[in-house]
Order: structure tokens, then C-alpha cells, then sequence
DNA sequence: TCTTGACCTGAAGTAGCTTTAGATCGGTAT
DNA sequence: ATACCGATCTAAAGCTACTTCAGGTCAAGA
């Protein structure tokens, strides 16, 4: 498929997927005759998974060295594994912060109730 | 009380609390007799809530709108609590869309199980 | 008095995109 | 044929939100 419909699918605009690629977070991906890339649905697969570990903020970093484990074939899955069970980790943890958060805010918003009701 | 102090109280680093009050994203911070800026109860409080609409990804430019409503003082506390609830349903969103992120993590690590199975 | 440590400033550097400028290519309308 | 259009391409500049750096001030303790 084309870039823009990799996009679609994975919700990365076209962009990002041309500088992912150029850092090294993709494999390069195969051009046709006219030049364009022409992702396969093992590409968007992967670029699917870069998404989720951006999403959750995986920096470029690890995300480069999961990449490079990739491209090196299945002797890499246990390592891959590994980073992928770390990453879930921090995933809970940031998802008990933005909990944390949620509830300042809504102490806040109850602050703001009170003088609101006070002001009539 | 002195920067670090508060750095530490907010979880914000030193220089993010300099840059924030540069940005007109906090009130200016009253200085002792040394030039050095002492934060209030108040200042900090604040900080705390930027930290928390920062860690759920308000761009500068709301919070920037948000500090100049809370500068203009109580008749905006409406307002601002208009820019609270519509942050905590994309606060909510944001949520939803990490725990979809945690699916497909899980979805790959199953795989990444299986092929280990099958390697002995 | 000298050093140490916490603070200060303005400026430069960094991460992770996003936008822009300018070129190419394949398909359709004239 | 050719003119135009939309999708793609590249390299480079721009942007957001910090973070680090270089160089300086100041108060307190050895």
C-alpha cells in the first residue's frame, strides 16, 4: 500500500513514518518503479507497534534499539520480550500518574464549585 | 521557600520552573533581599497544577490562556473551570487510548511467548 | 580571605516531530 | 502531444517544550 494509507492505518502522519524510517525505527522500506515506498502489511504491523510504544512514550532511543533487535531476526525475541515487559511497567506506572492527575484536577474543579457557589 | 524546594515539591525541574515563569505561564515569583525567588504556599500550589495539566499534555499555549484567566482573579473562575472539565475529558480519552496501547503490547508479548514456546 | 554551594541570566542544544520549497511521476482532460 | 493535477519524493528549516551550558553573584562556613 501507499504512504497514505500507512498513515490512515496507523494513525502516524506521513511524515513521521518518512522520519522514522530515515532514524532507523523501521526497516527501509521496499519503493516500486515509481520511486514510492510501497509498505507491506508486515510494515504497517510494525509501525502499528512503534505507534503504541510513542503513545506511551517510549523514547526514539529504545525505540531504535528494539528496532535494531528486530531486524536481526527471532535469536532477539527474548530480548525483545524484555524491553517490551520493562516498557508495560511503565506504561502502568505513567497510567497511575495521569490517575494521580485526574484527581488534582478534580479537586481543583470543586475548589472552583465552592467560590462559584459562593458568588451566587 | 527557595527553588529547589519547590522544584522538589512539584516535581518540576529547576529550569522548567524558570522557564514556565518566563513564559508567563506562572505569576512572577516575589525575590528575597539576595535576587533569589521565594515561593509561596500559593506559587507552589499552582506549579503543582501546571505539573498536573503538563503531565496530561495541555500544550503551553492553553496553559498559557489558563494563567491569564487565574491572574484576572475570581470573576474567571468559571471560565476556568470551562478549560478544567473539557481538560479532564481529554484526560479521560487519553486514558482510554493507553489502555488500548497496553492491549496491543499484550497482544505482542503473547506472540513473542509463543515463538520462545516453539524455540525449546 | 577563600572556598563552597545555591542561586542567577541569556544563549545554545536537544528530542521529536511538522512544515516548506522545490522536484518527479503517472493519470486524465484538452 | 501537452497541460495540468494529485500523490509522492527529498533536504532543510521551523516548532514546542524543555535542558544544559557558560559565566557571574552572593551568603555562609573553614
Amino acid at each position: 500500500m501507499r504512504i497514505a494509507e500507512a498513515a490512515e492505518l496507523t494513525g502516524l502522519n506521513i511524515s513521521t513514518i518518512r522520519f522514522y524510517e530515515k532514524s532507523g525505527l523501521c526497516p527501509v522500506i521496499k519503493r516500486g518503479s515509481d520511486g514510492n515506498r510501497q509498505f507491506s502489511v508486515t510494515d504497517t504491523d510494525w509501525l502499528l507497534l512503534l505507534a503504541s510504544l510513542r503513545a506511551t512514550r517510549m523514547s526514539l532511543a529504545n525505540m531504535r534499539t528494539f528496532a535494531a533487535l528486530y531486524a536481526s531476526g527471532d535469536k532477539t525475541v527474548s530480548q525483545r520480550k524484555f524491553a517490551l515487559v520493562k516498557h508495560r511497567q511503565s506504561l502502568e506506572d505513567r497510567q497511575a500518574e495521569l490517575d494521580r492527575c485526574r484527581a488534582i484536577l478534580d479537586r481543583k474543579l470543586k475548589i472552583y464549585d465552592q467560590i462559584l457557589e459562593n458568588q451566587g
